[in-house]
DNA sequence: TTATTTCTGGCAGCATGTTGTCATTTATCG
DNA sequence: CGATAAATGACAACATGCTGCCAGAAATAA
């Protein structure tokens, strides 16, 4: 008995990976259509929504802790932000080498007609699905997080 | 009253969103560890699993159409592995250019101990989420998943 | 059957992510 | 304070993914 509710919870969770990876494609490819209009790819974008979000200021290190992922990753896209003029390298009080990363004016331009296409397609995709249900997949995506973020 | 749900189901979504990217990575690193050695990485086995998974065969714009890809990125996977002797392109009766891809006998050999390394992962990380969870998780997913894939 | 459309393989260019290495700065510990 | 450890930037090599393009095969429509 043990064993059949193992192996029925093992195949599911396969195949719930299996369907985060395609889900994660298909999320990309959204974000990539969304964000095309303003120039922007989906590496883009959650950067500038890492530093918006962040009150204190990031710096590259860090915004890659907030994304999960490497700071030579972040740091190729920021350097071509700060060359497009999205981005600004700002001096950091606290540390002499790493600078924190800011959004200049044309950023936040960026970033308020990134939320003006993103806010609605957010609306919609979820109009037909049960806030209870959003709640429970992000409790348990969080908690797998936390299983595997060490 | 409808735009505070609104609202809320909207930050929640891309929270959920977010999160996703986050696991999306994770599960990744975590894929690599576990078939590293079996010298494989993560793109390698989502094609073995595709294989094994199909019982009439599959080309290679068939595992791209399964995994959700495109077909040169497949096809770059599927060449490298073919020379490393994991697969193998057979004639396909039913299409003169595209051949159906195959495990070999050292392919499945792989396939069969990366199960053994997969199957207990899986039963250890579900061992304290209720199944119900798992199943309203991947009913939620899947249902995002129809909604981009057009 | 013939014309048109779709599918396929192969090639190229590019964006994004990873790991590894090295020198330097910052933080921590004894 | 001084030694050691951790964090950071810069660079390189590599794995994966995408789109675009072309020519030929296969499927479909007329």
């Amino acid at each position: 008995m043990v064993d059949i509710v193992h192996s029925s919870k093992r195949v599911l969770f396969l195949d719930l990976v299996l369907s985060l990876f395609r889900l994660n494609g298909l999320l990309i490819a959204e974000g990539d259509t969304m964000s095309d209009r303003m120039g922007l790819t989906h590496a883009r974008w959650k950067v500038i929504g890492a530093i918006a979000l962040s009150s204190a200021g990031l710096t590259v290190p860090g915004i890659a802790r907030v994304l999960g992922q490497s700071r030579q990753a972040v740091q190729r896209i920021t350097d071509v932000m700060v060359k497009d003029g999205i981005l600004h390298y700002q001096l950091n009080p606290k540390h002499k080498r790493s600078a924190l990363v800011t959004l200049t004016a044309q950023g936040k331009d960026v970033y308020n007609v990134l939320r003006e296409v993103q806010d609605p397609w957010a609306i919609q995709v979820t109009e037909d699905i049960p806030i209870e249900e959003l709640e429970t997949t992000l409790r348990l995506v969080r908690r797998l997080i936390k299983k595997f973020d060490k």
